[in-house]
DNA sequence: CGTGCTTTTGAATAGTATCAAGGCCGGTGG
DNA sequence: CCACCGGCCTTGATACTATTCAAAAGCACG
């Protein structure tokens, strides 16, 4: 596939290694690939050799459960990183497959210690990261053992919202299907059906073909307030 | 409460500050507490100014949820870290209670941010710890997203194993009610009763009074295979 | 305009939470 | 040492919630 590399001094997108200086940044080998729609980007068992980053595209990071069920562990769009989790880890414990044709940096594990070993603020970076996606996760625990399904459908919208935001008729944005909310939130297509249903009832949302369409962005993140939240901050 | 402090370098726990350089641990400013069985190390909205970690005694870290139903998101032991989540937020978004008599000592943020400024291999370290608490808390999502109550039962009395071992009885050590058990579940002490009852039936657990004692450890974490995990390694 | 997939809807089933009552245990004070 | 009290644990019945199965409708794509 041809696509056009770009230089990190030359990326828009916001990713992690814009904290390392630019010299530093330079002369650093760093991949770029382009990944089709339903393409890996790694495996759940491959061996950790690099940390990705997306310039720019939509992807889901899966964990397989029993008897093959999918559950998406996080979404990622520009400038998110991923494979972070099997950093110190021999392999990967999750799946990366892009969800839209996506470009995905790559920077090896050791050049990435390397730059951590020269540049404390990008390893302190690096690490206040991880505290909170430490919270997150925590959060999302806590979540999946109180809420009901239809709480967490609801919970499963807001995540699609807060990382993909909305296009311009304020529907969900990127190619998120039924059976993706449910491996998101832990259920099933008709579950969600359900839930959507009873939304659609109640005017926070309607839809139009396939396309999920906000209406109430705060009263659906207010049905989920007495978890005492502030989902993704 | 008087008790013996005792110098980081006397120490006999594992933890974290023993990746510093002695000279650094011993001009390392390290506060000192006894904290008594239910009493609170730092609770759920204070100021984030510290760090903690469990010198000898036993700690429940909880977060309140729906109704204040209280939910179990971490069980502490010996060398443990605490008070982790909250670094690089400015509240705790969780409390620590103390199960047992414990000793905790404590390090300010800016004493750790110092010591993590000239000691690589020590904020490294704690990096590589988040990584791996990142992870099994998303283990943790998929097992609650996929688990039924029995499964996450089992998970439960695995993890309390793995935390804080067994007695010479091979009974589960520290005082751990159902109710607990139910808290890191996710679920209700009948539900609990239930579960553990079905396990004595099978032969893999059995009671004396309220102690719960394991007979086949091996095959109890079998039980959750199918999720392909190795649970706490 | 089929064809195959996703979505919706309904009905039956299974699983879980809740409520209620009684038993067990540990601690306290007579 | 024993009786009593309060909290923890167990068990059963019931109501509710969620999953599963099945079938039909809707949509996307060639």
């Amino acid at each position: 596939m041809s696509f056009k590399k770009i230089k990190c001094s030359e990326c828009q997108c916001n990713c992690f290694m814009k904290l390392c200086k630019t010299k530093n940044i330079q002369k650093m080998p760093v991949g770029q690939y382009f990944v089709r729609k339903g393409e890996y980007i790694f495996k759940e068992g491959d061996y950790v050799t690099e940390m990705y980053f997306v310039q720019r595209g939509k992807v889901k990071i899966i964990s397989t459960g029993l008897d093959g069920k999918k559950h998406i562990v996080r979404l990622a769009t520009d400038g998110h990183i991923l494979g972070h989790r099997g950093y110190g880890n021999e392999i990967y414990p999750v799946s990366a497959i892009a969800l839209e044709d996506s470009k995905i940096c790559s920077v090896d594990n050791t050049t990435l210690y390397e730059l951590m070993k020269i540049n404390f603020d990008f390893s302190y970076q690096l690490m206040m990261f991880y505290s909170s996606e430490l919270r997150k996760s925590e959060l999302r625990v806590k979540c999946f053992a109180q809420m009901t399904v239809k709480e967490k459908v609801i919970y499963a919208i807001i995540y699609i919202i807060d990382t993909f935001g909305l296009d311009s008729n304020n529907a969900l944005n990127g190619p998120i299907t039924r059976q993706e909310i449910a491996s998101i939130a832990g259920t099933n297509d008709e579950q969600v059906s359900r839930a959507l249903l009873e939304l659609k009832k109640r005017g926070l949302i309607s839809t139009n073909k396939r396309k999920i369409i906000i209406n109430d962005y705060e009263t659906l993140k207010s049905c989920l307030n007495h978890y005492g939240i502030i989902l993704h901050p």
